[in-house]
DNA sequence: TCACGTCAAGCAGAT
DNA sequence: ATCTGCTTGACGTGA
């Protein structure tokens, strides 16, 4: 079990996620951000060592325009040494990495446009994990996409869309349950027809789902990874109170957390916290699981 | 130095 | 029709 935090850390002063205009576009411009966000990763992950958030998600920000047709320029070549560099240090340090295509990655659209548009995007997730030399437990995470009032149709599209992707991709390829359409049964119904593992999202579950216990969810989602894909992914994030449900809170809610490590025992995930204010949450989280004596001292000993 | 209009991209639901 | 949310505001022009 590990936990992880996404994308930013406010602790260290540097954003790894940096990014310009379209209209700004250059390659000089390109490798100065670049060079910027792959030093601040190493310097996030680096924190991470020393602090035992073994799980992070990279932000799709990394490569600007990486799947834009403004960008001709090779970064997969011109940054080969840094991202070999950042590869060691993940492996060396047993890190769980996971990335998060945004929400304009529709897979399943309607629209061929986009769909293209998508699997170059989902390219350029798995070059960058590929670059690293990470395991195929390295994943990328997506929602199903647009459903178009007909959800049946829409998962067949998606199988009928995965089906074709490369396998850099396939091979790391998970889908999440989200809070609107697509719940935990519908991706149980996407991984019967495709075999493509489930990323649990706890808060979207509890928006989107039903009462079925954790242990038995946690159960259906087991099976739904191979040895390959590594131990399974949870996204967990509190509710933030008074808001739309499922939007985010800005801090952990440590009742909550608690409760469900507890309704989860026996079943091990890497935990990434969907919670605004990141490490400062992440913190507490690890505290929690450290202090249950089901997970002993051990995990973060990992030398 | 700072205010503020705008930013590559999709889709769904609320207003 | 327009706005908001999504994992996260932040870029960059103009004064």
């Amino acid at each position: 079990m590990k936990i992880g935090y996404p994308c930013i850390n406010w602790t260290i002063g540097c954003k790894g996620n940096k990014t310009f205009r379209l209209k700004s576009y250059s390659e000089d411009r390109l490798i100065e951000t670049v060079n910027n966000n792959l030093d601040c990763l190493k310097k996030i992950l680096n924190y991470n060592i020393k602090n035992n958030f073994l799980f992070f998600r990279i932000t799709s920000d990394l490569i600007p325009f990486a799947s834009h047709p403004i960008c001709t320029f090779n970064w997969q070549d011109f940054f080969k040494q840094k991202f070999l560099e950042l590869g060691e240090i993940i492996k060396d340090n047993d890190i769980r990495i996971s990335m998060h295509p945004d929400q304009f990655i529709v897979l399943n659209s309607n629209r061929e446009e986009v769909v293209n548009r998508s699997i170059k995007e989902l390219e350029y997730h798995a070059d960058v994990l590929d670059l690293m030399n990470l395991e195929s437990d390295a994943k990328i995470q997506l929602h199903i996409g647009g459903a178009y009032g007909d959800k049946q149709k829409s998962i067949s599209r998606f199988n009928e869309k995965y089906k074709k992707l490369d396998f850099k991709i396939k091979k790391r390829l998970v889908i999440e349950n989200d809070d609107k359409i697509f719940s935990l049964k519908d991706c149980l119904n996407l991984f019967d027809k495709s075999g493509i593992p489930i990323l649990f999202d706890v808060l979207h579950h509890k928006v989107l789902g039903d009462d079925e216990k954790i242990e038995s969810v946690l159960e259906k989602q087991r099976k739904t990874w191979k040895k390959s894909d590594g131990i399974p992914m949870i996204d967990y994030s509190s509710q933030k109170d008074g808001f739309r449900p499922g939007s985010h809170a800005e801090s952990i809610d440590l009742k909550d957390f608690k409760n469900f490590i507890n309704d989860s025992k026996g079943y091990d995930f890497d935990i990434m916290l969907e919670i605004k204010d990141k490490e400062k949450s992440a913190f507490k989280a690890l505290k929690i699981i450290n202090s249950d004596h089901r997970f002993g001292k051990m995990r973060w000993n990992h030398g």
